[in-house]
DNA sequence: GACATTATATAGATTATCGATATATAATAT
DNA sequence: ATATTATATATCGATAATCTATATAATGTC
């Protein structure tokens, strides 16, 4: 199924942090892991991705160091702090809200099973 | 609670149909009662809604007709196609895959409960 | 008469994401 | 040797969706 990539507005971030939240990745495995989890639905573009980084990096969201791989190209890690948790919490709530209204107009019971 | 507005992306359209598959409306009364099953959390703009009423009625998702009611001003009705049935029943499932997989990756059981 | 409410409509600004492109390294295939 | 594929980070311009602001118009209320 091709779904419409524009219901993913305003999620990615949240996305993102999830997957900070449970253990530090670099970028490229963010997008291996975030495709996996979501079985294929959500194939977030490099495009897309770094940027937000950059952004929650400068927000104090995120922090990131630098890991040294023998010969392989080293890897920037990101690791989520605690401002960064305190933003997932607000975007989960927001999340939780927004899908249980959307789903009270399309006439199921509002619950979201989250 | 503030909702970031951004979730809303790509659903409105979807909301929109759902409204019109249960009865006729005119827009101003789609404002209103999307307000009131969302219980406030979708506030549609008006600037929103009336360029995607347009074009739904360009690619014949919807007609209108204008009614005219006594010392009113005349109200002009949209009523759902058959073809804007068939884009509704896709972007329910397109909204319903999105969101299993979102709370899958939040941790979720993945139902959305639809 | 002034203002609020109802109702439709459009233009311009903002924001998020994508596609394309660029760089760099390493492994594998031709 | 050269090409291709995979890994890895990064930026830019285009596109799309929504909001804000504004305009128009009819009606009801203070």
């Amino acid at each position: 199924m091709k779904i419409d990539k524009s219901l993913l507005t305003g999620s990615t971030t949240m996305l993102i942090l999830k997957l900070l939240e449970q253990s530090d990745m670099y970028g490229y495995q963010m997008i291996e892991e975030l495709e996996k989890r979501s079985q294929n639905v959500f194939t977030l573009k490099a495009g897309t991705l770094y940027p937000i980084l950059h952004t929650l990096e400068q927000e104090g969201r995120i922090e990131s160091y630098t890991k040294e791989i023998p010969s392989k190209r080293p890897r920037k890690y990101y690791m989520i702090t605690k401002n960064g948790r305190k933003l997932l919490d607000e975007k989960k709530a927001e999340w939780q809200f927004y899908a249980t209204a959307v789903n009270q107009v399309l006439g199921g019971e509002g619950y979201v099973g989250v």
